[in-house]
DNA sequence: CCTCCACTGGAAGATCGGGAAG
DNA sequence: CTTCCCGATCTTCCAGTGGAGG
């Protein structure tokens, strides 16, 4: 297929979504894990788990391997992926997971109310059971959901954050049950544990020998612990050789990539924003931290002269909140002395 | 101590776009 | 075609917060 490819074998095995034929050095969270989803294979309630760790510490990949595992060992197990980020409303999320499941909703679209997608799903579950991976957990501006798909009979949650306190404000009966999951922590890869990583990328996704194994490991340190980085910086690096028709990366190419790894982040980010919140960024990057009144009030100044239509000061302060929440601003104090400023 | 000020954020209502029902 | 209903989004309303300044 890739006749011509010099770098490239296996494009997809350099994103990082592929996931990988097997897991390196999380052999404790991998048992724990097959462990609590065991009960599903007898049809029984299996436990619950809830994966937290830093960015790029493998908790997503993991989740994806163990579903994908125990879907491969029974046809009654049904994997679901979903990612808050993208699914942040009860409709959302069960939308999507009736999608997943391979439900047909092209009849109505739209115009259906939740609680009927909620029983349609019950209705599924009957025929075939779901591993249902919340990533992202924290990122839903509902929780109701979750109380929802908690109740659910045989069916397995994995819930993943960032953080270990993602629950600190959620619905009590909630809460209780979700202390009875499994909380497995994910830690911060070490340098040559991300090697093993980018080596089983590399193995499936370049052709033999066109990187070296000190190449490898100058990525590897500079990931800094973050897996995603560091294939991010692979993928990049060959991305760039393979366009210049190179037959080996060269190691200026991976200084380089590195500085456009992190603009690539940053534009991903940019494009989920309306043009009221890039006029934000715009007046922060200009202003540096800012107060609350002044950011709105020049808001405004702005959107008069873009001839945007004038929103109003809770609006604004609803955009700042998805903002806050994207982690592409932080704010500092509270009340009415409390400032933003740019991450 | 009290009241004012500037901002916060929950709740309810209005409006929009789109599909379904009649 | 019109009417109705849905979720999503924005607006309106308003009680709450806590330092400033009398």
């Amino acid at each position: 297929m890739y006749e011509d490819n010099r770098i490239i074998r296996n494009a997809q095995a350099l994103t990082t979504d592929f996931i990988p034929s097997r897991i390196f050095s999380r052999d404790g969270q991998l048992q724990a894990m097959r462990d609590d989803m065991r009960p599903l294979l007898k049809g029984l309630s299996p436990r619950h788990s809830f994966l937290f760790g830093k960015p790029g510490t493998g908790k997503t990949c993991m989740a994806r391997y163990v579903a994908e595992e125990l879907a491969q060992h029974t046809s009654s197990v049904a994997p679901v992926y979903i990612n808050c980020w993208e699914s942040t409303s009860r409709f959302k999320v069960l939308y999507t997971i009736l999608q997943r499941m391979g439900y047909v909703l092209s009849v109505h679209r739209k115009g259906t109310p939740t609680d009927e997608l909620m029983d349609i799903l019950r209705k599924k579950l009957e025929e075939k059971q779901a591993v249902i991976i919340l990533d992202e957990v924290d990122q839903l501006e509902d929780d109701k959901i979750l109380y929802d798909l908690i109740s659910l009979p045989k069916t397995c949650l994995i819930l993943i954050s960032n953080n270990e306190t993602a629950f600190a404000d959620v619905d009590q009966r909630v809460r209780s049950r979700l202390a009875a999951a499994d909380h497995v922590e994910f830690p911060e890869y070490k340098t040559d544990e991300i090697m093993g990583i980018l080596k089983d990328r590399i193995e499936w996704g370049l052709l033999p020998a066109v990187i070296k194994n000190a190449q490898v490991e100058m990525i590897a340190e500079t990931a800094g612990g973050d897996a995603r980085v560091a294939i991010d910086i692979l993928r990049i690096v060959a991305e760039s050789a393979e366009n210049q028709d190179l037959e080996k990366i060269p190691d200026k190419l991976i200084e380089s990539s590195l500085p456009q790894a992190q603009v690539a982040r940053k534009d991903e980010n940019l494009t989920r924003l309306n043009p009221y919140q890039r006029a934000i960024v715009d007046i922060l990057t200009r202003n540096g931290r800012t107060d609350s009144g002044t950011l709105f009030r020049e808001l405004q100044g702005i959107a008069r002269k873009q001839k945007l239509e004038p929103i109003v000061d809770r609006t604004f302060r609803k955009y700042m909140d998805k903002m806050l929440r994207y982690k592409m601003v932080e704010s500092e104090g509270s009340g009415r002395w409390r400032t933003y400023r740019l991450i």
